[in-house]
RNA sequence: GGGCCGCUAGCUCAGUGGUAGAGCACGUGACUUUUAAUCACGGUGUCGAUGGUUCGAUCCCAUCGCGGCCCA
């Protein structure tokens, strides 16, 4: 080799040379009896002299992550994704033709491997190789073994090297995809029956935020990436679903922050016959149990804290953590009307020195502050409830005060993980509630809800009284993975795409 | 959108107004139970891009690109 060979071109020429000792440089398939997980699992508390005894014999495959060659004698560390495992190549132990090739293998490349099972004199689980077949080479060199890859932006667009090097990142999306299935059996073993509604809308309803726009050709209509599928969920109770759920993909265009990517992963549910309070305990267990599935307990470490899944959870209401934090910050006590009233809730802003957006309802000025003041040190699982309306147009008010609506949003580790109200189902109530978000709209509120008259119509034909949540599985997923970022819990976050 | 920070070898990083370094990885050699194997020897490069200042810029300045964190 002269120095002007990269390590790209020294891989080619392993791989020719791979070619030139007759074999397929990419075969079709290489059956296995086993994954490396599988033999872990089985044999990884098997002594020495017990696989000495049995001679188990295994046929498995994966990529090599570590080579430590001692001429005659070599160790392959193999890695089935998941897991890794040790392989012993000893030359006296293989054919010619198979020692052959092991010598132009590199750190990267796709193997499969037959051999039986035994401990090492260091007593590490490891294949005696009497077969090596060349799988796919790897033609470009892997990050370093080490300090693995850290580059954050390098782990985000080539997601594929994250996984190859650093475990952490599989154990992350393992302990997604435990999250999607543990939220799955508990709402399937409840009667709640999975549904899909449509992603693309000509109204974007359901929250309030800005949608992306998109354009069906044939049809030559505009359409909307749905904020949310809750309008679509509440046709279905009212066509007799009474318990029904989705859990797929919302799209908001919006900024991107560690807490929010443009496309995110939404539990939304729907119960007929209930209230806002049915959720809060739903919720407790429904998060208890998902914990316990996905991380094998409802206690988990988030940054410095420990956070405990367990029910119950505290319960507050908006208004009043609002005037505790600010009779808190004050020194004097804020009552509960001066958060009601727009002139006395701004004043109250103004004197926390924290910025409202202009024109802002009281509503929204409660929200702000609570924003402001509250949110980041909720980090036990609390449910915060009852709304100011004017910020909740899908929400059905509390009997006794109708400036309150029976919701809630539950926090956890600084995080809004989900929301849920008691639904509004009064087609009339609804109406003039979507008549207020058109003024707002009119006030250039972009986020103001559009009016719909089909769910009107729907809701004419008569709603049962249904309690609805959805329940943001980023974030949930952020707190059981201590994942600090949500790109470090989706496989690819939305990145600015290189120029070449 | 604003503020701060980063971008140097495949990876992780150091560094300087006089054209660049370490560890791992890589190459050659030794080594038949190693564990970030070891030992000897060897070369890594558009210093994110483009301008400017300068005798000279990877370094100073400006603009741009991409990213991170915080704020909105």
């Amino acid at each position: 080799m002269t120095n002007e060979t990269d390590q790209l071109a020294q891989r080619r020429s392993n791989m020719a040379k791979v070619g030139r000792l007759g074999r397929a440089l990419y075969p079709h398939a290489f059956p296995c009896t086993d994954t490396i997980a599988a033999l872990i699992d089985r044999h990884g508390t098997q002594t020495g002299d017990a696989l000495e005894a049995a001679q188990p014999k295994t046929t498995t495959a994966g990529r090599i992550l570590g080579i430590r060659s001692f001429g005659k004698a070599n160790f392959l560390v193999l890695s089935d994704g998941r897991l890794r495992l040790q392989v012993y190549v000893r030359k006296d132990s293989l054919s010619e033709d198979d020692f052959s090739l092991f010598k132009l293998l590199d750190l990267g490349d796709l193997v499969g491997v037959e051999g039986k099972l035994f401990r090492t004199r260091t007593n590490e689980l490891t294949i005696w190789a009497s077969r090596i077949e060349f799988l796919a080479k790897c033609l470009s060199p892997l990050p370093e073994k080490w300090h693995g890859l850290s580059d954050v932006e390098i782990r985000y667009r080539q997601r594929y090297l994250d996984l190859i090097v650093n475990p952490e990142a599989r154990h992350v999306f393992e302990v997604r995809s435990r999250v999607l299935s543990g939220l799955r059996d508990f709402m399937n073993a409840r009667q709640y029956l999975e549904v899909e509604t449509p992603m693309m809308q000509s109204i974007a309803g359901g929250a309030l935020a800005r949608p992306f726009t998109t354009h069906h050709n044939a049809l030559d209509l505009d359409l909307y990436l749905r904020i949310a599928p809750e309008l679509y969920l509440k046709r279905l109770v009212v066509g007799g679903i009474e318990r029904v759920y989705e859990i797929n993909r919302n799209f908001r265009n919006e900024g991107i922050s560690t807490q929010h990517n443009p496309e995110f992963t939404m539990l939304e549910f729907y119960q007929a016959f209930s209230d806002y309070r049915d959720l809060m305990d739903l919720t407790e267990q429904m998060l208890s149990e998902v914990a316990r599935h996905a991380t094998g307990s409802d206690e988990v470490a988030f940054g410095t804290h420990q956070i405990s899944f367990a029910a119950p959870y505290a319960r507050v209401s908006l208004r009043s953590a609002v005037q505790k934090a600010a009779s808190a910050r004050l020194g004097r006590t804020i009552e509960d009307g001066t958060l009601r009233v727009r002139e006395s809730v701004a004043e109250l802003a103004s004197q926390l020195e924290v910025d409202i957006p202009l024109d802002a309802p009281a509503g929204k000025i409660v929200l702000v502050l609570f924003e402001a003041l509250c949110e980041a040190a909720l980090i036990q699982p609390t449910f915060v409830y009852d709304y100011p309306t004017e910020i909740s147009p899908l929400s059905k008010q509390r009997a006794d005060d109708p400036e309150t609506v029976e919701r809630f949003e539950l926090y956890a580790g600084g995080l809004e993980i989900a929301n849920a109200f008691s639904e509004l189902n009064d087609p009339a109530e609804q109406r003039r509630r979507f008549e207020a978000q058109r003024q707002n709209r009119q006030k250039g509120d972009l986020e103001a809800h559009a009016m719909d008259e089909d769910y009107l119509r729907a809701l004419e034909y008569g709603l049962p009284p249904t309690a609805g949540e959805g329940i943001g599985i980023d974030r949930l997923v952020m707190l059981l993975t201590d994942s600090h970022s949500i790109r470090d819990v989706i496989l690819f976050p939305l990145m600015r795409p290189r120029r070449e």
